[in-house]
Order: structure tokens, then sequence, then C-alpha cells
DNA sequence: ACATTTGTTCGGTATTATTGAACTATTAAA
DNA sequence: TTTAATAGTTCAATAATACCGAACAAATGT
């Protein structure tokens, strides 16, 4: 297990970023670290959007919201815990990464 | 040629918005029509991103920014002229997408 | 009618995504 | 110090998407 990639802020792109967020789970899992008050660990979402996922999938879309730089993961004991880099992305592509955010929530509550 | 296909604005979704946005040359034809004073046609997009593209391939990039919500697309003769829907999305889903077309403008200019 | 222009559809190929199985890394227990 | 347990990654086979040349369709002009 080699360390994990995480792209400088000025390697970050726009369409990573919305590529990352256009799958349901990817924008789930970014939309739920960001309202988190806690950092999470991968496994934390073995289950969302009501279906289990296997674990390599998982894995998969961690490691592409991590190389498009929406999340950091740092190890702590066997496990990674899982933040947003949302500070670090609002100085370098302003309201962007809020304003999906926000519209995918409100359209999630509306259901 | 059936009709176009055009999804009403309460069957746009955030997921799809940014599926579309994610490919490099969606974005730019996107970015283009909304910088643009008046209508375009899809031709006029042939030669984007200094790659010269097949037809083919141009129709059904304009198809899946079309079905995603992001533009229609009105026939006017033999050609088809195409705008963007940006005011009904800016009433459904706020800020986001012109969010999302300044940040990419603002990467382009920094090259 | 015939040609021209613009764009769509079809089908084969290429790329990307999904996931079970095997593996690695860390910690805890025996 | 083995042994087991937990968390996550990597591999490889399959499934799903994307790309694009060729044939087609629709509108207009000659």
């Amino acid at each position: 297990m080699r360390t994990l990639y995480h792209p400088n802020i000025e390697e970050i792109t726009v369409e990573g970023i919305l590529h990352a967020f256009s799958d349901p789970v990817r924008i789930d899992i970014f939309a739920s670290l960001a309202a988190s008050e806690c950092a999470k660990n991968c496994s934390t979402f073995l289950n969302i959007q009501k279906q289990a996922l296997p674990k390599s999938t998982l894995s998969q879309h961690f490691r592409i919201l991590r190389e498009a730089g929406l999340i950091r993961s740092e190890r702590k004991g066997v496990e990674l815990i899982n933040s947003t880099r949302c500070e670090e992305l609002k100085d370098r592509f302003g309201p962007m990464v809020l304003a999906i955010i926000e519209a995918y929530e409100k359209q999630q509550k509306a259901g």
C-alpha cells in the first residue's frame, strides 16, 4: 500500500472536480463529509444511498475524490480518516464547490 | 430524425449537470454559448480545444448537454441553433451553474 | 429531381467502471 | 512472537460508456 497521492491545490482542475461529483455515490460522500463536524473513515460509507457497496468500489470512489483534490485522507491506525479540502478549494475556485453542495442538498431534501 | 428531447426544469438533476460538465469539450461548448451574445449552431464547434472533432462525436456531446437540461436546441432551417438555459437553471439551482462557468473561465485564462 | 449542408443514428472498437478475490498494513490478543 | 482481526488497496475479469467512421435523414437551394 503506497502512500496516498494528494494533488497540490494548483494541480486541481474544474473538470476533475466535476467528474468526481458526477457520480451519485461520490457527491453523496462529499456532501456528508462537508456536513459533518468530524472527519470520517471510509467504512462509514459502506451503506450509502440505500445500497450496500463493496469495499473495493468504495475504495475507488475515495481514490477519485482524493485525486480530484476534493478530500484529504490520513491514516490513523488501521483506518483512513477523510476530510474535505473546502477552504483551499474556496480560495482557488470561489463559491463553486459550496454552490454545488448546496444545490445537491436542496435537491435531496426535495426528494 | 425524431424531435429533440428537452427535460422540463423540474426533471433536471445536479448529477446530470455535473456529468455533462465533466467532459472538457462539453464544458467548453457551454461556456462558449454562455459567453456569446447570440445562439450558435452545432458546427460552430467542430474545432474546439485545438482538436478537430468528428461531427458524430459533437452531435453526441450536444445531445448530452441538451438531455442534462443545460441547453436548448431549435431547428432553424437546416441547422440547429443552441442556447443555454441559464435563467431557468438559476431559478432551480441557484448560483451553481454560474459559479462553475466562472471557475472554468478563470482556469482557462490562467492557462 | 439532384446536390448541398447540417445533424442524427448505427455498429464496431476503445476506454472506463464495477466488483470478487487476493493482498498489505496496522493493531490487538494469545 | 505467532495469530487473528480490522481497514483499505490492488488485480483481473466483466460490464457499461464513449468515440467515431459510415450510412442515413431533413431542410434548402439549384
